[in-house]
DNA sequence: CCACCACCTTTACAAAGTAAGTCTAGGATA
DNA sequence: TATCCTAGACTTACTTTGTAAAGGTGGTGG
């Protein structure tokens, strides 16, 4: 086997990361595991993250928020969906309808990988992708009439609902403990009422979008 | 010394480790030296929390979850705040100014250990305390006129964007890495012309907070 | 032809989680 | 009171992890 080359680069070495963490949970993703799945020793990693584990993660995060990737991405040829997100790239929708858009895909992108949700969690949100999206809400708002803070505020509350339904439904899902869901024993009479089986949340997610676009719009309006 | 019985409670356990990460962030919460600061060997943690690390993890997010401790603890005797705060307990106030004290006491809940906020991620929220909350939610979403699915979507809704919120906070709020945030160059000149040097957090979380309760009751109403 | 560089391997170590067993004080029992 | 039990804490030791340090290998430009 020839010992250099083995055809490594950041962007495989993310992929493959990123395959362990959706597979088999964060905490196993070790050098060691990463380096074997890539058929490589571990420390060959360090020579394209010489900042170590802390540097893949913010690859990863990087990766993974990236909205961009996933739409433009060449290998989606596969009968593209409706006319909306078509002409989204064309940046003639409204404003409301491009920050659906948005809001839908950044959404799906995070679901994706909801095993590494929780490298978001105190990575600044500085990427160039999230720059790109940033000035893009930025734009809409103005569009939609808003001024001032208040645009900045609005673009905060949409990304706050959007990351936030996002982990409420990794939260959902995620395996439960060993021990029972027990609770629904009298004392909570409207959450017993509602069952809450398994939830629609793609339609919630919908519904509550509409809900804080419409909110935002008319209560932020200067 | 006494060899045994040193005082050890899951609840200074968990106390101590908060303090750990509050002050030197996830990453360096380790048994040993969670053991060192409770002047106990690093194995006897063991005794409390059997199934170890992750076992303490869910202890801590329970106890930074619940907003019960913040608000019914007898330590908080400094001059209570405004009279809102206080006929909340009693539970006498329209059903739109108790969620807006839950989510003000929810999100300073989550903000005083940002650094534990990981772990919340992919933990699932049946606590005691979280199922009392949500019952309190749909109480007052259903007097607020929803119903049916609506309930749980406007629940499902505050609380993604009080989690969502404190999400992005702490993100903004996290220690830059070496490299610059060189990126106001022209590209983006609504994010520019913004500044956004240091964000007002609390104002734009309650105005946020107004944009979505009025967004959830018009929009969710039947 | 040689020096250098990009890329990967080898070797090695310190720190972390935790399994397994041991010790001690205080209470229950006879 | 003598004995035993047990909760709670300590000791030791093993495995896994991240990564520092140095070495090999092939290609490339001078």
């Amino acid at each position: 086997m020839s010992r250099n080359n083995a055809g490594l680069s950041t962007e495989r070495i993310v992929t493959e990361a990123l395959r362990i963490i959706d597979g088999q949970g964060l905490s196993r993703l070790t050098m060691r595991r990463l380096g074997d799945a890539l058929q490589v020793e571990a420390m060959a990693i360090y020579h394209h993250f010489p900042l170590g584990k802390e540097q893949l993660f913010d690859a990863i995060v990087e990766h993974m928020t990236d909205v961009t990737r996933s739409r433009s991405s060449p290998e989606d040829d596969e009968a593209t969906s409706d006319a909306a997100e078509e002409a989204a790239q064309e940046g003639e929708l409204p404003w409301d309808e491009r920050l659906r858009v948005w809001a839908h895909d950044y959404r799906a992108a995070l679901l994706r990988h909801s095993g590494a949700l929780a490298l978001l969690i105190n990575r600044r949100p500085d990427t160039t992708a999230a720059l790109r999206s940033l000035e893009a809400h930025y734009a809409a708002f103005q569009e939609a009439g808003l001024s001032g803070a208040a645009v900045a505020h609005a673009a905060a509350v949409l990304d706050s609902y959007v990351t936030g339904a996002v982990i409420h439904q990794a939260r959902a899902e995620s395996a439960a403990t060993p021990e029972a869901p027990q609770v629904l024993d009298g004392r909570y009479p409207h959450v017993a009422a509602l069952g809450e089986i398994e939830p629609d949340h793609a339609r919630r997610f919908s519904e509550g979008l509409e809900a804080v676009l419409a909110g935002v719009r008319a209560h932020l309006a200067s």
